[in-house]
DNA sequence: GAGTAGTAGTTGCTTTTGTAACTAACAACA
DNA sequence: TGTTGTTAGTTACAAAAGCAACTACTACTC
């Protein structure tokens, strides 16, 4: 019954790319929880200002595509840890420019790096058309 | 500062297959969520049991790497609905073999079918050989 | 066969996420 | 000006996940 196709969970791509995602997330983890005591979300958020520089939540939630709530309170937490400030702006007031302190911007070059060389060395697995490959695939599901 | 490499966010590969994993889960979370009122551990305990017939609930936990207390609670969320029930091992009462009810087996065809065509209809996008690539890598990936 | 260690599975408590409703500010137009 | 609609961001509450302690059982060892 049912097993016709041979098709298994493994050839099932979102189980399949959960079980990557999560895997490597993990390994990621270890570096901004236990050095920085920080979440995933708020280490994209912390990516996202010292890769791409100043923007608002939602400039982050847009690039990002994470939920204003996530982001919110990602803001709010890397505030008490004084990584991040807020600036409101003139023109419009709803608005709030989010920026690296010092403290910040010396955990996001820490945190860069590290990234760099984890990605790095979990591509080195691969040769290069491959890694193209999968880049390619993978930023067109994402976009989906 | 820390421009250097250009290294970006969608160079990051946990970012990138965590975006893949969460578009794609989440449009076919709907297929088991109306439906079936099922999460996400429940289905793949479903589709654990359907396809590769009765197991423990350690069994599942090994095989999908999943813990063992979601995997518990999917499991007890199964049993209410009446799509599994539980047989206790003679020769180790601690153990139980879960296997699908008939209403739970329909639901798992339903689902099965449903997730093949939702594969196949992803992967159209690419051709065969980018699709292999594909999931040679991710495979290797998850056993990193 | 009593004591110790290890495994299967569950439960309770805490942390994190999701959802929806909310406040405050802007914008457009009568 | 005032009313209506929209956007930025927050908060409150509910659902889900993570973690650690627990029960019940098996296995090993003396």
């Amino acid at each position: 019954m049912s097993d016709q196709s041979g098709f298994d969970l493994k050839d099932f791509m979102p189980y399949l790319l959960n079980q990557a995602a999560d895997v490597t997330s993990r390994r990621f983890e270890v570096c901004y929880k236990s050095r920085y005591g920080m979440l995933r979300t708020e280490w994209r958020v912390v990516f996202h200002l010292g890769r791409y520089g100043d923007m608002t939540a939602s400039d982050i939630c847009a690039r990002a595509r994470i939920h204003k709530t996530k982001v919110s309170r990602a803001i709010r937490a890397l505030e008490v840890k004084r990584y991040l400030g807020r600036t409101e702006r003139a023109h419009d007031r709803r608005q709030e420019t989010l920026s690296l302190t010092p403290t910040g911007r010396q955990v996001f070059d820490d945190l860069y790096r590290e990234a760099a060389r984890f990605d790095a060395q979990m591509m080195a697995h691969f040769d290069a058309a491959d890694q193209a490959v999968l880049r390619r695939l993978l930023t067109r599901i994402a976009e989906l």
